[in-house]
DNA sequence: ATGAAAGCGCTAACAG
DNA sequence: CTGTTAGCGCTTTCAT
């Protein structure tokens, strides 16, 4: 490989073709080998040689401007935080795309919505878009579509009209939470509501949590409480004062978990003999901890791959059903907390 | 809106010139407003109007076709997890792009590297590429460069040679951890080397530790360990049967630092009185946990400014050194863990 | 098995 | 201020 003259504007398949000796469509057919195409085995390596010497890597934007589509997928970045999960997400979604040919990109915009968005996402001209539901609007979904966008796929709390939707119904997980701990014998039972960026969900796990109670005739405190350890504490606190105080805990999530048993192991109760503790998310400390942490978690997996058999579907050119919904269900991960 | 034509084509610019009445270079014009370009208000608004009611969205491709450079930073998602810390680099530099109506793009292929994802990275046309130095080779970097990305900037352990590199050394976090413990009192120390996807990582901050504990005259024990409660438990019991057990440990990172901290407690001891606890990379859990842990983090913000700055240096045509380098230095956020 | 040529949607230079 | 036009790099007929 020759060094990079400065001002060199990129070499294109002219150059390929030139260097190797050969017309510009006997480079492409080399390098993207369509049905009918025939080189002899001798012009192909004589191709690659050159594209190898000249560093050459084909324009995706010349080829979809050409083709009319591209191998984008594309994922805008989800605002509620992910952590280990978006991580996850993106390592199973990504390899099944690879195996098509397809290459993810996600969107580094968070914030953006509706129409907007759309315009945003729709220059890209890419195969298919996964948002979260909340950032589709009926106009913004219209301008995709516009755009020659081949798949629309939605995921999140509420599912969009006219878009198939994977659903997370939080409110299942808070019930799920709650009835696990029916399950165990207990009947007064209390549910944190953590302030901060993740109130929406909490709130909606609330709402699951509170219809599971009052279906099994249980008793179930709400407790609001800020992201921070004094609150926590003083709701620990609180709870050592009265006569009759929650036998176990919905934490909300896994990081309030991980607060509240920190608090209740200082003011000297023990987990889960004095408190059960669960919590949501799954997040990977809950099996470092000790007592290991019990939680609701949401199939990751399962969103990873029904993303990438929809994908599939379309590239397969079956039919690709408008109307159809998913809904992720959650599962309790039992461990010791409770 | 009207409604979507099944098999219709995208909306070209054509088509708005045509709605609006105007010639396609009055749309173009309109759009993006370029230094000599006079519009009339009244003409504008036709556009406008126009881009509205098709629900046009340009085509990256054929702009990036056209003008030879696009509006795309790509960063190749980071092969070792980075959790919050990720979504908290892509806010801020995403952020910072937004200003310069750039757009950041994660490809999600966390594991090709060299030519080879170079050549996938160079497709996209993107105007900058943000790299983690070990996927960088010389022919990559090479293709990169020849494909026309303007800059092309390396992040992570060792500098890449020609390449401005955002340098993490983990020897400076581990150093800092041991010289942070010397510093309360510390004489015999341990530091946990855990397994597992990390082990790089940690066996870095593992050689870091162990320079700063000679210079120093102080003991310290390397102690592989798997990413299992058992094995982080097992220490914990070795050490009970020592006469002269360390009093402090680094655990390499804060997921260990929280197994220890719960091996400690199962065991009887208790953080910081019969053993100090240093973590590092200052998850948010390290403020919710009791004892809060004290945790060796990286300056997550000074990368994503940087990073920004490079960008910015590039847009304003300012001279872009090919040769800088920044060292980004860890500090110790001290709570009461050690 | 290979080459010639058209055209994807857009911008920018130039002409009016 | 607006319109005409050339061509960016590529794929894909259609001829050879």
């Amino acid at each position: 490989m020759t060094m990079p003259e400065s001002g060199a504007k990129p070499p294109t398949s002219a150059d390929v073709a030139r260097v190797a000796g050969v017309s510009r469509s006997t480079v492409s057919y080399v390098l993207n080998s369509p049905p009918g195409a025939r080189v002899s085995a001798e012009t192909r390596e004589r191709v690659l040689k050159a594209v190898r010497e000249l560093g050459y890597a084909p324009s995706a934007p010349a080829r979809s401007l050409r083709s009319g589509s591209s191998d984008i997928v594309l994922f805008p970045l989800p605002l509620q935080p992910m952590g280990q999960l978006l991580e996850q997400f993106v390592d199973e979604f990504t390899e099944a795309l690879r195996r098509q040919d397809l290459n993810l990109l996600i969107h580094g915009d968070r914030y953006a919505r509706g129409v907007d968005a759309a315009r945003t996402w729709a220059a890209l001209r890419p195969l298919a878009v996964l948002a979260e539901s909340n950032r589709l609007t009926d106009g913004g979904v219209e301008v995709l579509r516009r755009a020659g966008v081949r798949a629309i796929f939605a995921w999140g709390r509420e599912e969009h009209p006219g878009v198939p939707t994977a659903i997370f119904d939080n409110r299942d997980s808070g019930a799920l939470a709650i009835r696990h701990l029916i399950g165990r014998g207990h009947r007064r039972m209390a549910c944190l509501v953590p302030a901060g960026p993740l109130a929406g969900l909490a709130n909606e796990r609330w709402e699951g949590a509170k219809s599971a109670a009052e279906e099994a005739g249980c008793f179930l405190e709400r407790v609001d409480v800020g992201y921070v350890r004094e609150d926590v504490l003083a709701v620990v606190r609180g709870w050592q004062r009265q006569t009759e105080p929650p036998t176990a805990v919905f934490a909300g999530n896994d990081d309030f978990a991980l607060m509240i048993i920190s608090a209740l192991r200082e003011c000297g109760w023990s987990v889960p003999d004095d408190m059960a503790v669960v919590g949501a998310d799954d997040l990977p400390f809950c099996d470092l901890v000790w007592p290991r942490l019990t939680s609701v978690a949401m199939h990751t997996r399962t969103m990873g791959s029904g993303a990438a058999d929809m994908v599939t579907a379309l590239m397969t050119g079956r039919p690709y059903k408008h109307r159809d919904h998913m809904v992720v269900h959650p599962r309790v991960v039992v461990r010791e907390s409770g």
